[in-house]
RNA sequence: UCCUCCAUAGCUCAGUUGGUUAGAGCAUCUGACUGUUAAUCAGAGGGUCCUAAGUUCGAGUCUUAGUGGGGGAGCCA
């Protein structure tokens, strides 16, 4: 039977009409009031029950967690907190939860730590901040889409399987159909993966950014979005084993339209949301201040959820050098009363976690972008400047979430290219094809990765980035 | 991987220099009440004190190792 969604019945003018409603019990106060909730939306119904009139077999069955349909005429309400309810005439139980056993799980009706939550990830969903949290993420991963789409980029199904292991991003999966009990072995004893099922060594992907540059010279603009997979052994509320990433490549374009299209793209996505998903982003920006009150006065935050959201739409970046960045370190008040754990004292030093905080949160206060980096601590496709120390790398940094685009312009000229990889001892057998797009037609182009759980950690204000995954893989933790 | 803190009822936590039968609030169950919004009142049930080994007459408490978690760092997105 066709039956409505919360949001919609909620948003209604039909007063007297009649409504199916199927849902799950979030409460039954009263033995009169159920607070429905279906997932359309974080706003419960309201069904109210003629308790007398109703068998009371069928009471006991509505429960907290249990599914249910509600039919019933809809009707302003007669009590606060809500605009409009039904009436229930007919209940039908689709799925009991007894309570006994409710009990046992966060959906029993109270406040669960989030990481108690995370101890039952199948279940946290139906809570109201992983439900705002999950809507959330599903409205950005569209809004990112759409973006691109009405920008003219396509988007490149990058592959997960990788044959390159010069992608040079961090530790990677290994992906094999040997028998690990007993594989093929070459005489000198080591695996002879020219066996096993693509007949070399295969990996998972850790970045499609240089497949991404293949596609980008010839379709111009591209854009992947996909899982990336990163075994490294980290353990911060920031890295996930496995992760989803966003990766524009664009042809013909320098590092200043790249941290142009950086900039432009994130204050599309967080309009997006700040126009699309009020309701989520209220209650997400309440359950903060909620939790600021048990907090000293120093730690609280100082703007709401969504005016920092506001504040990032409507204020420029602010773009620094590197070098620039240096002086303005070495000459800050940390720096000088020596409470960096990492004194900056000469050019040429990476940037420690403590030096980017102090940059975004107490410096400019706003999100920064930082470029020209020194070429000895980035990547070797990165465009080597005309000065020959810096290369044209920009890095994104936001508030309490540290960097989320790490990006840059490519080297496009093939004999610089060959002696980076060369210094770097890559052999250029492995990356022939990556070459060939030097030789054929070469061009300036760039692109950056953007962290896309990160994204939906600074939107919703959550603080472990475990929280804004459905199921998270860190090390030791692949149990769903 | 490193530093640091933590693990006791379904949840949040208390538990004295190592000592008899392990405590509270909330949740759950039973009953009462019924236009409630974290409903209220009365009563009841509920424990592998994270795991393993050790010290001891005796370990929730002390030691070692492991597992998981929080905060910070590194690696990065």
């Amino acid at each position: 039977m066709k039956h409505s969604y919360v949001a919609e019945v909620l948003a209604s003018q039909d007063i007297h009409q009649e409504f199916t409603v199927k849902g799950w019990v979030r409460s039954f106060r009263a033995n009169q009031f159920i607070a429905l909730n279906d997932g359309s939306t974080i706003n419960n119904l309201q069904c109210v029950v003629d308790y007398e009139n109703t068998d009371p077999e069928l009471l006991k069955r509505i429960t907290v967690g249990a599914a249910i349909a509600v039919t019933g005429i809809l009707e302003e309400s007669q009590g606060k907190g809500q605009r409009v309810e039904i009436k229930a005439q007919t209940i039908v139980i689709e799925g009991d939860a007894h309570p006994e056993e409710v009990k046992l799980t966060i959906l029993s009706p109270k406040r669960h730590s989030l990481e108690k939550l995370r101890e039952q990830s199948h279940l946290r969903v139906r809570t109201n901040t992983f439900g705002a949290v999950m809507r959330l993420r599903s409205k950005l991963s569209f809004a990112i889409h759409q973006y691109f789409n009405e920008r003219g980029f396509y988007q490149a199904h990058t592959p997960i399987i990788t044959g390159s292991d010069a992608e040079g991003a961090g530790e990677m999966f290994k992906i094999t159909a040997l028998d690990l009990e007993n594989p093929p072995k070459n005489e000198d004893g080591s695996i002879n993966y020219k066996e096993d099922f693509f007949g070399k060594e295969t990996n998972l992907t850790v970045s499609g950014q240089l497949e991404a540059e293949t596609y980008a010279l010839g379709l111009g603009k591209v854009y992947t979005f996909g899982p990336t997979f990163r075994a490294e052994n980290s353990n911060t509320s920031r890295h996930l084993a496995e992760f989803w990433m966003i990766e524009p490549e664009v042809a013909f374009c320098d590092l200043d339209g790249n941290m142009d299209l950086a900039e432009d793209f994130i204050k599309y996505v967080v309009n997006y949301v700040l126009t699309h998903c009020q309701d989520d982003l209220a209650f997400l920006e309440n359950r903060l201040v909620q939790e600021d009150k048990s907090k000293p006065q120093a730690e609280r935050a100082s703007m709401l959820l969504r005016e920092k959201l506001q504040f990032v739409v409507d204020n420029n970046f602010k773009r620094v050098s590197y070098t620039e960045a240096i002086d303005i370190l070495r000459n800050s008040k940390p720096n000088k009363k020596k409470k960096f754990k990492f004194p900056i004292n000469a050019w040429g030093a990476d940037l420690q976690s403590e030096h980017e905080r102090f940059l975004v949160e107490k410096h400019f206060e706003c999100p920064v972008i930082l470029f020209d980096y020194p070429a000895n601590i980035k990547a070797f496709y990165m465009r080597l400047n005309e000065d020959g120390k810096t290369v044209r790398a920009m890095d994104i940094l936001f508030p309490g979430i540290g960097e989320i685009v790490g990006g840059s312009q490519r080297e496009e000229r093939l004999d610089v290219l060959k002696e980076k990889m060369a210094a770097l001892d890559i052999p250029e057998e492995e990356l022939h094809w990556y070459l060939d797009t030097r030789r054929f037609g070469t061009c300036t182009h760039s692109g950056f990765g953007l962290g896309f759980e990160r994204l939906v950690l600074f939107v919703t204000g959550m603080t472990n980035i475990r929280d804004v995954i459905p199921y998270p893989r860190t090390p030791g933790n692949a149990d769903i």
